[in-house]
DNA sequence: CTTAGGG
DNA sequence: CCCTAAG
């Protein structure tokens, strides 16, 4: 494709699309390439290390910190996408051998892979810290993209043009409003449609016309197979605008990360076809979801010993009960390790440490996850910080803040009580 | 949102 | 690890 007169979103290079892999799924000729392209664009953006990322980074204007919201977000994607079933004439353009096709990923093959990388998140986890953030692309910087966009037949559609939105909408749908449909107004060629996620598989209802709601029609675009272990595979939203203009045909995907909140307070006005199939769409979606609501519970970590460590530097460092602060200080490069888990691990200690008080002092294996004993050493810090702030605890007043002090003053405490 | 506590 | 009540 030439990519001439038409901005890389995300600062990418503006290289020819190639077949590629990203987290587990390979990317096939999906609807066209912009897609794949934005695909490639996913991928760079969660494999390479931080200093890799610059231009992505500023223009974000958001700080790593927030790519933390992608990656859970792929925490919760968890997907491979298999589009070997598009048609081929679906987007005119196929890349890909028909070995590629036919050996394209097998949900098998892919759940296996997925397996022995036993966490995508692993690949990146390390490059993206946690983040609170609710969205990671401003909004405005959307429609500075949409507007550069403007003037081109159709532009590209970046993969993540998610804007903020606390009711719950989608960037593209304003994207697509905005922009795109006008666009194809005008042209007087517009299939217009929505995607409709199942618990695995993709479909694209097409429209003729904004009047006829009912689909004219449905157009499987794709699979996905869900990890073993994940859960909320249905969370992806996915939303395709197909336009038809010049003769060519341009589409748009997007994928909303975003966990659905439930109950789903989005009040979508229904007088917009588009809207009002997204919240058609959405209440699908959490249909199924609350079916498969039973495997909530994440994956379970196990805990280092070098966490472990940290955790306790962290409550020598701010005090009990300052998980936050211990989190973003100590655990700030561990998207997991909520402070709630910090915090739940610091009472599985104490329980620990409190069961086996006096025995096997001598017996100081170093085996953590294997022979799951605790070290001497940590059990003793443990013990240590507990009396101490048990002790301590009557006569401290105020300043848990200060955290240079604190450990001192604490240890005082320890050595005077 | 952050913590504490119970499940 | 999850959920929720309480500040």
């Amino acid at each position: 494709m030439d990519w001439t007169g038409i901005v890389p979103p995300f600062g990418m290079d503006p290289r020819p699309y190639s077949p590629e892999t990203f987290a587990g799924f390979k990317c096939h000729s999906v609807v066209d390439e912009n897609v794949c392209h934005s695909m490639k664009d996913m991928k760079s953006f969660f494999m390479e290390p931080k200093h890799d990322n610059f231009a992505v980074d500023s223009f974000l204007g958001l700080g790593m910190e927030n790519m933390g919201l992608i990656s859970s977000k792929m925490e919760e994607f968890s997907l491979g996408l298999d589009f070997s079933f598009l048609p081929d004439e679906y987007g005119g353009l196929d890349p890909w051998s028909k070995q590629d096709r036919e050996a394209g990923l097998k949900p098998e093959i892919l759940d296996g892979f997925l397996d022995e990388v036993e966490d995508v998140e692993h690949i990146y986890a390390s490059h993206h810290p946690p983040s609170t953030a609710n969205h990671f692309l401003p909004e405005t910087q959307v429609k500075k993209e949409v507007s550069e966009l403007d003037g081109e037949p159709y532009g590209l559609m970046t993969f993540s043009t998610e804007s903020h939105s606390p009711s719950g909408s989608i960037g593209l749908s304003e994207w697509s409003k905005e922009t795109a449909v006008p666009h194809a107004e005008s042209s007087g060629n517009v299939k217009d449609g929505f995607a409709t996620t199942n618990s695995n598989e993709m479909h694209w209802s097409s429209y003729e016309s904004e009047d006829d709601r009912k689909p004219l029609s449905t157009l499987l675009l794709g699979s996905w197979v869900g990890r073993g272990r994940s859960r909320n595979k249905n969370l992806l939203n996915t939303r395709c605008t197909s336009l038809e203009s010049f003769g060519e045909t341009k589409s748009c995907l997007s994928y909303d990360f975003r966990p659905r909140k439930e109950p789903l307070e989005s009040t979508l006005s229904s007088d917009d076809p588009i809207t009002s199939s997204e919240s058609e769409d959405d209440k699908s979606v959490t249909t199924i979801k609350s079916k498969s609501r039973s495997d909530r519970r994440k994956h379970q970590r196990m805990w280092t010993i070098d966490e472990v460590v940290k955790l306790l530097d962290g409550i020598s460092h701010f005090g009990l009960g300052k998980w936050t602060d211990i989190k973003n200080l100590f655990f700030h490069s561990a998207s997991h390790r909520t402070p709630v888990d910090i915090r739940d691990k610091w009472r599985n200690l104490l329980n620990y440490s409190n069961k086996h008080n006096g025995d096997e002092e001598g017996a100081e294996k170093q085996r953590w996850s294997a022979g799951r004993t605790i070290p001497k050493d940590i059990l003793h810090r443990v013990r240590e910080l507990a009396s101490l702030h048990s002790k301590s605890l009557c006569d401290f007043h105020g300043s848990s803040r200060n955290s240079s002090m604190s450990r001192k003053k604490k240890n005082k405490n320890k050595k005077r009580s």
